[in-house]
DNA sequence: CTATATTTGTTATATTATTACATGTGTAAT
DNA sequence: ATTACACATGTAATAATATAACAAATATAG
């Protein structure tokens, strides 16, 4: 069985390699949403070099579904929800860019039976809502 | 009245400007989604010189409603749902790319039913789903 | 042990997008 | 008509995001 094979299978623990554990620790350390230029900017101290290695560690942990990518904005952030199934939904502010991960299972059981209504044949799909986050409504 | 009070108005047939007019018309000609840097190859002949132009208009454009970026793709397509108010759907083939307008209205008023489900306060959504396009199905 | 898959390192380069500043153009109010 | 303002355009430079290509190191299966 080789690598990629194994990690197919579904009750595995991930190791994961030096690079995508010292990215994914900053992402959860964090717990907000990062760029990767800011990601290696973070973590030249532990030896990373170029962008390249961001990207692959991010890339791979994409793949794994232990982050995403918040595509309007470039960034990513760890997974927030443990059963996503690789969808992917956010709330992210119009004003401030502060970005959430939307956990309400329910919501993601009922846009995977919006999608089956309408026929398409869907992997996966990712929703983002544009709102105006509570901090930004007071001010 | 001001150009911006005077576009705020609701019936109004918004005028383009030079610049965005020609992008908006290969957008449209073209039907398909394209890129910032392509559209500027493709309209060097038209005049345009600079990125620059051609992501002003494209930024206005996106804002008066009458295209759409594709986030995970930095591509831009002509909306073909009059009453997206901004909000927007597509199914993306995962190994083409090629990309699709949902334009079944009935699936944006359940989104926004969703979203209101939620108690989020959402201005506007952008909902992506991946799949895989019948015509790679057959291939 | 050794063949293979995978990860890593490194340099260079491609792609996407914005800043900064000067100039032009349409409209409103005086 | 003249001034003031908002908006649009032109242009050069540069920033930010991402990938290609290749060599070397490391892990895993057989």
């Amino acid at each position: 069985m080789s690598r990629s094979e194994f990690l197919e299978k579904k009750d595995f623990v991930q190791t994961l390699t030096k690079n995508q554990k010292i990215v994914f620790n900053l992402l959860q350390s964090s717990g907000e949403p990062l760029k990767a230029y800011s990601i290696l900017d973070s973590l030249k101290k532990e030896g990373l070099k170029s962008p390249l290695q961001v990207y692959r560690a991010l890339d791979k942990l994409v793949e794994l579904g232990k982050i995403h990518k918040i595509e309007s904005q470039n960034s990513f952030i760890v997974c927030n929800n443990s059963n996503c199934a690789r969808n992917t939904a956010f709330t992210i502010c119009n004003r401030c860019g502060d970005v959430k991960e939307v956990k309400n299972s329910k919501l993601f059981a009922d846009v995977n039976a919006l999608a089956k209504k309408n026929r398409l044949n869907v992997t996966r799909y990712n929703l983002e809502f544009y709102v105006t986050c509570s901090s930004c409504k007071t001010n």
